[in-house]
Order: C-alpha cells, then sequence, then structure tokens
RNA sequence: GGCCCGGUGGUCAAGCGGCUAAGACACCGCCCUUUCACGGCGGUAACACGAGUUCGAUUCUCGUCCGGGUCACCA
C-alpha cells in the first residue's frame, strides 16, 4: 500500500478492426490495474497518418464496452493527464528531442529515405551508419534552418550492454551494438511510436507498461530514453504471443489465414463476449487454482502477474467454442431467446413459428450461435430426404415396419383433441406401451417424417408440438406416400 | 543471417529437486435417452535430445536441435 497508485494503458492504433492478439493485452493491463486497485488508461496512437481508418476509433470504445473492459481515462471521458489522443499531443514531443539534442544525446540526420533504403540493401543487416551523428552542432543549425528535411535520432551508446528487468521473462540483456540510433522524430514532424510511447507513458504516470512479446527485443531502446531523461524505469510486463496454426500446421502469429481473428468477426459469428474475453484471459495466465470458467470481475480478483506464462499459445477455435456452449446453457431462457432472435429470424421469418418453443429446444444444443439457422430451417421448409433414414437399427425400425409404425402414429395423433407438448407426449408414449413398443420404435419414424433429417433439435415430440398439428399430419402423410 | 525469447499429451496448461507428472478442450468407449446434444463414468496420449551439478532431475547449469519474435521516417 506504500506504493503509489498502479496504473496501465492500452494504446492502441485506430488502423482497423480489434485483434485478439490487442483485446488479450488490454484485458490483462485492465486486470492488473483493477486487481491492484489501481487505474486502467485508454490512449489513442494516431501518429501514423497514412495507416489511419476511419471509424477505427468508435471500433474501440465498442470493443472495449462490449467486453466489459471500463477504462478510468480516456479521449471519451478525459482525465488528468489528457489530451488522451496522441495526434493532439503532437507540441509535447519535440521539445524533449530538442531538450536531447541541446544535451548531445540526440542529433539531426540529414540522410535521405533513398539513402537508408541504400544502405538497407547493402549492408546485411546493418542498417544506418550513423553518418550525421558527428556533424557539429552549429552546422547541424545552420542546415536545418536553410530547410533541409531532417529527423532526429537518439545517440545509443557504441559499445556495453543494456539490461532490463521484465517482470515475466527476467533479466534481459541486450548489446550496444545491436541498437541502431532510433529516429525519435520523423521529417513530418510526428514522433515515432518508440519516442511518443515514452513520453506518453512517462507524462501519464504510468507504471506497468504491459505488451506484447515482440516488443522484447526493443525494450532496450525504450530503457536508454528513459535513462536519457533520468526518468524512471517503468515495470515491464511482457505478453507471451498468441499464435495460429494454418492448414499445413504452420505456426506464427495469430492472422487472416488462421480464420477470424477479430473480436467483432468472432461476435458476429455467435460467439458471445463474455465467453471470448473467458477464454483469452486463459491464453497465457493460468489462476492458482485451475478454475476455468470466469466473469470479469472473478477474473480481476484471481489475477496475479506470476501467473502470466512465457511460452506462445496457440489460439483454440475448439476450447473457445466450447466455453461459448457454456455460457449460453448458464443463459437464462429470456436471454437465449433474446440472443438467438436474429438467427432464428433469418432462417424462420415469415413461418409464424413460436420461436420461444424453438430456442428452448436448441438452447443445451448450439455451441455458435450461427449454427442456428442450419440447425432449424427444416422446420420452416422440409428438406428432400430418402426413405432410408427411416432404418435405424437401435430402434428397430426397418423399411418394412416403418410404414405400418407410422400410420399407426399418424391415427392416434390425427384422432388428438387438443394439440400440445402433453398430448402428443402421452399419445406416443402410451402408443408404445399398449404395443409393447420401445418409445424409440414409435418416435423414430415419426421424427423423421416430420423433420426430413437424421439429426435435429429436438426430439418427435417437440418437433411435432412445434409444427403444430396441420403440418405435422401433412408432412406424415408424405411419408407415409414415399414409404409405399 | 545477428540478436532476443521459448520448448510438459493434438491444444491450453499445473508443476517451481523426491509426485503412480494434475486439470480442461479435442478424440475414443460405455451409461442415460424419442435422434442429436446435454449430463454421468471411463480410456488413449506428454516432460525435445545430450552432458553436467546432486543421494536424487520435468524442475538447476551448459550445449545441440526445434519453434517463435525482432532487426523501418509501422505501430
Amino acid at each position: 500500500m506504500a506504493n503509489k497508485t498502479v496504473r496501465t494503458r492500452y494504446a492502441p492504433s485506430p488502423t482497423g478492426s480489434m485483434h485478439i492478439g490487442n483485446l488479450r493485452t488490454a484485458l490483462y493491463e485492465f486486470l492488473i490495474a483493477k486487481s491492484q486497485g489501481g487505474d486502467f488508461v485508454l490512449r489513442i496512437e494516431d501518429t501514423d497518418r497514412e495507416r489511419y481508418v476511419d471509424g477505427a476509433v468508435d471500433i474501440i470504445y465498442k470493443t472495449l464496452q462490449a467486453a466489459g473492459i471500463t477504462h478510468d481515462e480516456g479521449p471519451d471521458i478525459g482525465g488528468d493527464y489528457g489530451p488522451y489522443v496522441q495526434s493532439e499531443r503532437k507540441d509535447m514531443y519535440m521539445p524533449y528531442a530538442q531538450r536531447l539534442i541541446d544535451e548531445g544525446k540526440a542529433y539531426r540526420c540529414f540522410c535521405t529515405k533513398e539513402r537508408l533504403e541504400k544502405l538497407q540493401e547493402d549492408s546485411v543487416g546493418g542498417g544506418y551508419d550513423r553518418r550525421c551523428r558527428d556533424i557539429p552542432k552549429e552546422e547541424s543549425d545552420a542546415i536545418a534552418a536553410s530547410g533541409v528535411p531532417y529527423v532526429i535520432r537518439q545517440k545509443m551508446p557504441l559499445d556495453g550492454a543494456t539490461a532490463f528487468e521484465d517482470a515475466v521473462y527476467g533479466t534481459i540483456s541486450v548489446e550496444n551494438s545491436e541498437l541502431q540510433d532510433q529516429i525519435l522524430i520523423k521529417t513530418d514532424g510526428y514522433p515515432t511510436y518508440n519516442f511518443a510511447n515514452v513520453i506518453d507513458d512517462h507524462t501519464m504516470g504510468i507504471t506497468h507498461v504491459v505488451r506484447g512479446s515482440e516488443y522484447l527485443s526493443s525494450t532496450p531502446k525504450y530503457n536508454l530514453l528513459y535513462e536519457a531523461f533520468g526518468w524512471e524505469i517503468p515495470t515491464y510486463i511482457h505478453l507471451p504471443l498468441i499464435m495460429g496454426k494454418d492448414a499445413d500446421g504452420n505456426i506464427s502469429k495469430l492472422s487472416k489465414r488462421h480464420g477470424s481473428t477479430s473480436f467483432e468477426e468472432l461476435v458476429a459469428e455467435g460467439y458471445l463476449p463474455e465467453a471470448i474475453i473467458n477464454y483469452i484471459a486463459l491464453l497465457g495466465w493460468c489462476p492458482k487454482d485451475n478454475q476455468e470458467i470466469f466473469t470479469l470481475n472473478e477474473l480481476i480478483s484471481a489475477f496475479s502477474i506470476d501467473g502470466i506464462s512465457k511460452s506462445p499459445a496457440i489460439f483454440d477455435y475448439d476450447k473457445l467454442e466450447w466455453f461459448n456452449g457454456e455460457y449460453i446453457k448458464a443463459m437464462t431462457a429470456e436471454q437465449f431467446i433474446k440472443a438467438s432472435d436474429a438467427y432464428l429470424k433469418s432462417a424462420l421469418g415469415g413461418s409464424g413459428l413460436d420461436f420461444n418453443k424453438v430456442a428452448a429446444i436448441l438452447q443445451q444444443r448450439v455451441t455458435v450461435l450461427n449454427q442456428i439457422p442450419d440447425m432449424v430451417s427444416f422446420l420452416a421448409k422440409q428438406p428432400d430426404y430418402e426413405k432410408e433414414l427411416f432404418v435405424n437399427k437401435k430402434s428397430k425400425t426397418t423399411l418394412e415396419n416403418a410404414p405400418q409404425l407410422l400410420k399407426m402414429s399418424y391415427d392416434a395423433l390425427s384422432a388428438l383433441n387438443s394439440w400440445n407438448h402433453d398430448s402428443i407426449h402421452e399419445c406416443l408414449i402410451n402408443l408404445a406401451k399398449d404395443n409393447g413398443l420401445k418409445n424409440g420404435t414409435v418416435m423414430w419414424p415419426v421424427r423423421i417424417a416430420v423433420s426430413g433429417k437424421a439429426v435435429t433439435p429436438g426430439g418427435a415430440i417437440e418437433i411435432l408440438d412445434i409444427l403444430g398439428r396441420e403440418e405435422s399430419l401433412k408432412r406424415m402423410e408424405k411419408g407415409l406416400k414415399k414409404l409405399l
């Protein structure tokens, strides 16, 4: 409690949809802050106007909201450390860069892009040759004043090594000779991501920098910047990457080729936000007691940094589907009716069928909402089917006995006074009992006749009830004809 | 290629010097059952390899191999 408040930040770039990897980073940042009573900040990093996508900021807000990841400060709600959009902070960066120039820790580089590209090609992995590093101050000022475009680079140490402590990976050390003189300010006056990041994190009082492990090898550069300014270095928490496996079994960072990888896509397919969050919380982190189903609040209280793993995790759609199914089963009937409504409409719109009844037989069987249309379309329009469907070994039905069986049920059913679940159930069960037959022997032909499918959500009774007397009997007549 | 990180069943993973090496998903079998599913029960399946430290290594060290990441006026 003696320590200052934990502050984490999620700093996405508005370049499109929200990738699962980014969402997981946001979630962990949120959890780390909240589990320690800290604040979670949202900052939009839009310094790359070439990749900027209109509407992407809205997607970020909507995604975080749908996921339940609420920020304490951000562009939309303000806070004491604003502005929270990098482009609005543009003027903040140059003074810091200038300060470094004045202190001899940074310099203007007048090299053209063309020259740099050439250097890149010629020297194998060598990169920039630091040609402008030692231009005298007066000369540099003069060239700049004459209007020659330039970038500002930081002078990296020529020898030695830079080490830092990561909360999950431990001590990591990199030779300074590996580090190039990094660009702080671009020709267009905008800061580079790395530079803006450090300035913003420091000025916003961020205590824990959480990000994917792809930043592990560039972290020394950040450290050198903090050191150049004499600022306190934040706690680094690098997260193992989320990987995908393609059709050939090759593994790489999760991307388009691996299927749906953005939150919106997953939601559009019928995965529930809570299930997605629950699943990705466990991708790279493990609670002390192996609990699997978590609400967001439970995650907050269970989360601890030492449960974060180091090795990359492959995104498993099967496991996500399982979580989704668990969440669907845990819904109340009303919640499920609401969640499935759009899918039901697309398959049964205008059929006049009772969606509530349909939803009831679906809830225990659906694992992803978009499976619904295919599962129920037979209710609106019976598919063509082969009479061989009437044959089922376990139910002891054959092409020979099916006609009599079906006729028998048809007669009994058409004599029914009231047509509802209970009356149908009683009718068919008694029919089986009175004739010394297994329930399945009576039910199988009926279900096939009214559905035309080998597998259906719900059994004969439920389908009969949903379809109603007229349609049910009509389908049974058709089945009888098919069998004769 | 240089540098960085990682390596427990197909997947997520527990383990932090001594265990018959958990659990979950997936898969298979059985039970339940008006199909399927749900549910219940059970099963197949793992410490990459080689040295070293130690009375004893999945656990510590080194090497090899494999995998990934990173080397931008992109974030």
